[in-house]
DNA sequence: TGTACATCAGTGAACGCGCGTTCACTGATGTAC
DNA sequence: TGTACATCAGTGAACGCGCGTTCACTGATGTAC
């Protein structure tokens, strides 16, 4: 009953391996930008391991790619709702969920990328979308919710307009980080046409 | 000074297998919805021709992709602006410009994914944008000044409001086209929200 | 008109590369007696 | 406490694959005389 009860089956790393060799893939990704980058033998490189020895730890290549997904929708949707509960009201609420979407893309850009650019449900057609992301989706159209009914939001459809707010933010970082030589207005007006235009919110609430 | 001074140095085919090349490559993109899979050996397949053929008219594979994107630039442009032109009001021929564009990205995913999500400016930094990506934008821009300048519009700043509209343009083509699973409300209705909500129209203005 | 020749579109074989994955293995680690 | 043994994390070599690209070539097409 000691605690290293756990160990006694893993000999010399252990699980140690396997989140070294996630952090090797999430920094291959972030370093190149792109899915294709991680490769077996890349990661195995950036651990300094041999190619094979993966495979004690994930059965193919994609179970590293899941598990960086799963990873990264884990931060993304806490540091939404973390940012969203530091507000006071729910229109405040709204806009700080949305800041800290548009945080999270601007400083992992290739994990971001990863979460909505991937091409995984293009195949299948259209099968049911997994909650984990459509998380943070849920969370904003409660809070626009909250201010319909506070009548602070003059919309009449916040799964509506919280699909066209969504739908602006991944645009605004996905072509901010695309193409960044072109004048993009300031972040913080940006955010608030997207969220009070769109939300149908009169401009600069009170916190 | 006959027709055929021009097919005097191309024998056989000349320009027309330059042509089937791109047709071969564009199809391969669209029915696979991915660039990586517009290899030289897959678009030789395609046309029915040996991988080599293709230098004699490319110089590279990069080269083709290129010729792939400016073509589909130019459709895209074309599309819009003709839809714009189409429309009577500043505000309507701005709405018909905005449908135009997400009509492209439905019809055409692959080709519009490869306009706007290609790496190839990411890696540079923040070198100057092609005149190519932007030049829709800068007609919505003008559209929006004039609904601004006729009293149409509300906005105080047309090009941070075709931002936004942009954004949101591009998120919702793109994340449709990624999620078919989710409850996306009506495009028509989501147009509507786009451009009256953030180029500040007042709703439903006469066409 | 006929023939020798230059042109050139397209080919087939081959190169080196990095990939995912398999397989038999090694050698250190902990355990049973 | 000492020794024989089981366990298992990690390895090195090899596989077959598809890729971009090269190179010397072939054979049909048009031209010069």
């Amino acid at each position: 009953m000691k605690g290293l009860v756990r160990e006694r089956n893993r000999r010399g790393e252990g699980t140690r391996l396997r989140a070294e060799i996630l952090a090797g893939a999430a920094q291959l990704l972030e370093d190149s930008g792109s899915e294709e980058a991680v490769t077996l033998r890349a990661i195995a490189r950036q651990v300094g391991i041999s190619a094979p020895s993966i495979y004690s730890h994930f059965p193919d290549r994609e179970a590293i790619v899941d598990a960086i997904v799963d990873g990264a929708f884990g931060d993304f949707n806490a540091a939404i709702a973390e940012a969203a509960c530091g507000a006071a009201s729910p229109a405040a609420q709204l806009r700080a969920g949305c800041a800290a979407y548009l945080k999270f893309a601007a400083e992992r850009p290739s994990q971001y990328r990863l979460l909505f650019e991937r091409k995984d449900l293009l195949d299948g057609g259209s099968r049911p979308v997994p909650e984990m992301r459509t998380e943070s989706f849920r969370l904003m159209v409660d809070r626009l919710q909250d201010c319909i009914d506070a009548g602070t939001s003059a919309s009449d459809d916040a799964h509506r307009d919280c699909a066209a707010i969504w739908a602006a933010l991944h645009g605004f970082a996905t072509l901010h980080g695309l193409l960044p030589g072109f004048p993009w207005p300031d972040t913080e007006a940006m955010l608030d046409r997207i969220v009070y235009g769109l939300a149908q919110i009169s401009p600069r609430p009170v916190d």
